[in-house]
DNA sequence: TCTGGGGTCCTCACCCTC
DNA sequence: TCTGGAGGGTGAGGACCC
């Protein structure tokens, strides 16, 4: 805790809500949920209009149409948040070289590292000029929260939304937290909570009156702890501008439960390959394989199993993931598959038992595992949203869903392809019409809006999805640049 | 029609070694 | 030789965050 509030908690507005209504002029003012389209979907933002509606992350999409039956609902195009995002975090580095990303939307800034902030009046300065600078680079509100630690400036940041700025005076701290909930504090979710307000601690003033032993009576040793130094106010964690990955995991919810265990055994290879190919492109290798598994009841488990040394090798992490999965069963049905890699190391510390155990197993020749190297499960490679692996894919997904593509690899037959082309939100071109973006595609149909970031809201025309005249295209920049 | 995906951190149990 | 405790490694699960 310092004596300046120079600690700054940047949090951008309902972000990939908002970047899509920047792109998208027609959306501008209206209910917009970006989020999983599946029948299994959740929300990832909901604009604000949309949570008006009572619609707000992390509900499952099913029940956002419920209420909210007029939103547009679009799939999340993480490459354009990825761009905006770097356009922000690049204003953030001109105040600091101590910026510390915690997502796409939401960083922590040491001004006092950056030398641009000194005192709450030069910290304040500096907070409204990045907002105005964040807005005429990207067109995006973001708030900001500026305090003499990590915890206050973020909970500043909470309360200054949308669009605002708040500054936490030294020394006035726990008046201010003292009659907050207690699931103001980063690390109180709904268990904590729960577990607290039984105990009749509902406030963070309760929480300071409590005092440090019976919180660490209530909820564990180090939990407890930290909650009573941040219910005083206190939290002196730095922030750090390089954080190493721990583990690299990827996990698919399927539209239907698995129940055959031979379709599960190849979903199980296809991602651990798509986890190798996450692994190398981060440039690590890792020593533990975990198997996650999502049974039909929600229930969920995990197996693991750690190696005698790191490995990046697709051949070894797919062995380890079918052995764990041996161990599992899967009766009745699985909803999630996951296969991560934790205790990573560098990639440079290269793993010869594992590469001689996998030349080994090549070696041992054909009689090998189903589907075999040539099959499905061709190099994923680079993180692109929706990617999409080469088998077979959820049933059920109704046309009326414009085609967007589900998180689980699906079969591309060329009908599908050719309406996935045309998934609900992305950006096309059209020979004569010039740019806009589908609003929504089936029965061998494609509307589109042409309009652009800057343009007024556009009309609506219909194609057939084979219209030559049609073409995807990349997002067009959300600010018109200069130069 | 319930409940994503990618992470981090903590706790607890168990086994093994010293 | 047996026993007990400390401590590390491993495995599993839970809570939390965005």
């Amino acid at each position: 805790m310092r004596a300046a509030p120079t600690i700054l908690h940047l949090d951008m507005d309902a972000f990939y809500a908002s970047v899509e209504q920047a792109s998208k002029p027609s959306l501008r003012g209206k209910a917009v949920i970006v989020g999983g389209l599946g029948p299994r979907g959740v929300v990832a933002t909901a604009s604000y209009e949309a949570r008006r509606f009572g619609v707000h992350s992390a509900m499952p999409t099913a029940q956002a149409r419920r209420l909210c039956p007029n939103g547009a609902y679009l799939f999340p195009r993480f490459e354009l948040y990825r761009s905006v995002s770097e356009i922000v975090m690049g204003l953030l580095r001109e105040l600091s070289p101590l910026v510390e990303p915690l997502s796409l939307d939401e960083a922590f800034v040491d001004l006092e590292a950056g030398g641009g902030a000194w005192d709450s009046r030069s910290a304040r300065e500096t907070g409204e000029r990045l907002r105005a600078d964040i807005l005429a680079a990207t067109g995006l509100t973001g708030s900001v929260g500026l305090a003499g630690s990590k915890m206050l400036a973020k909970v500043a940041s909470e309360e200054a939304k949308p669009d605002g700025l708040l500054l936490i005076e030294p020394g006035t701290e726990r008046e201010l937290l003292a009659p907050m909930s207690v699931r103001t504090l980063p690390g109180v979710g709904p268990a904590t909570g729960e577990h607290l307000r039984r105990a009749g601690i509902t406030s963070v003033g309760e929480l300071a009156e409590a005092g440090e032993d019976e919180l660490v009576r209530l909820v564990g040793r180090s939990h407890g702890v930290g909650l009573y130094r941040m219910a005083l106010g206190r939290d002196d964690r730095p922030v750090v501008a390089e954080r190493d990955a721990k583990s690299v995991s990827v996990e698919d919810t399927f539209d239907v439960d698995l129940h055959d265990r031979v379709r599960i055994r190849i979903e199980v290879q296809r991602l651990a390959d798509r986890c190798v190919g996450r692994l190398r492109a981060s440039g690590h290798s890792g020593r533990t394989i975990v198997l996650k598994v999502r049974r039909y009841d929600f229930s969920t488990l995990t197996r693991s199993e750690t190696l005698r040394g790191p490995t990046d090798d697709q051949a070894v992490v797919r062995e380890a993931a079918a052995r764990l999965l041996e161990a599992v069963d899967t009766t009745g049905g699985v909803r999630l598959l996951g296969v991560g890699v934790t205790g990573l190391a560098d990639y440079t510390q290269e793993d010869l038992f594992a590469q001689s155990q996998a030349a080994a197993a090549a070696a041992e020749g054909a009689e090998g595992a189903p589907g075999g190297p040539s099959g499905a499960g061709g190099p994923e490679g680079l993180p692109g949203a929706g990617g999409g692996g080469a088998l077979e894919g959820p049933q059920g997904v109704p046309e009326a869903a414009v085609g967007e593509g589900p998180t689980d690899g699906s079969t591309d037959g060329p009908e599908r392809a050719r309406e996935r082309h045309w998934a609900a939100g992305r950006d096309v071109r059209h020979a004569v019409y010039g740019p806009g973006w589908v609003q929504g595609s089936g029965l061998g149909r494609v509307t589109v809006r042409f309009e652009q970031p800057g343009s007024a809201p556009g009309r609506v025309r219909t194609f057939q999805v084979d219209d030559p005249d049609l073409e995807p295209s990349d997002p067009l920049p959300l600010v018109g640049r200069t130069g």
